[in-house]
DNA sequence: ATACTTTGGTTTATATTTTAAACTTATTTA
DNA sequence: TAAATAAGTTTAAAATATAAACCAAAGTAT
């Protein structure tokens, strides 16, 4: 009947962070704080969980003198992104 | 951007009783609990949630001698599911 | 009759998650 | 050189979800 839905996924900001490097395929922290909306500390920790999970790779590194992290989709992301929009669909 | 996902909509549990109602009309304690593969205890509360909203009205009867706990969408409810769907459309 | 089980729930407690506040380190700018 | 800003991270508090324990009534077996 109901499809179980990837909590992973199921998380308006890592929601939106996966939607955006779906198609943006490369953000930075900076970027994804901003279109998001969210706070960098929520962000931050958001990042490191779709991370642990291999749904994204974070990049650390520098842009001239300041930090800068980039993130990107994985295979098992983008994956992970179109099941749980199949299994939303069971809902409506 | 992206749209507010309504916090009381975006729990797996109550999407999914939710969008029974919508097309069910009516639903009693235990085919929603069936239908949706929970346990009592977490549906009793979920339920709450839906009915302090407005989303949901409850009315405990009785079928028989035993009791009968039946739910229908409200006009708000079925509201708050449309544009749901519609602040979902904004993540993909 | 009386013990045990089942039904239909509710309440309470625990675990998980989310979120924001506080902190760190380095860099500009006044 | 002191104060502000940038880019994060860590921590701690608040909110959520979930399950375990509980309750009352009814049915069943002894």
């Amino acid at each position: 009947m109901f499809k179980e839905l990837d909590p992973l996924l199921h998380s308006q900001l890592r929601l939106a962070v996966v939607s955006i490097l779906i198609t943006a395929e490369e953000a930075d922290f900076v970027y994804l704080r901003e279109k998001t909306g969210s706070t960098a500390g929520n962000l931050s920790v958001q990042l490191d969980k779709l991370y642990e999970a291999g749904y994204i790779d974070i990049e650390k590194g520098y842009s001239g003198k300041r930090p800068k992290t980039t993130c990107r989709i994985t295979a098992k992301g983008r994956n992970a992104f179109e099941n749980y929009i199949e299994a939303l669909k069971s809902y409506f």
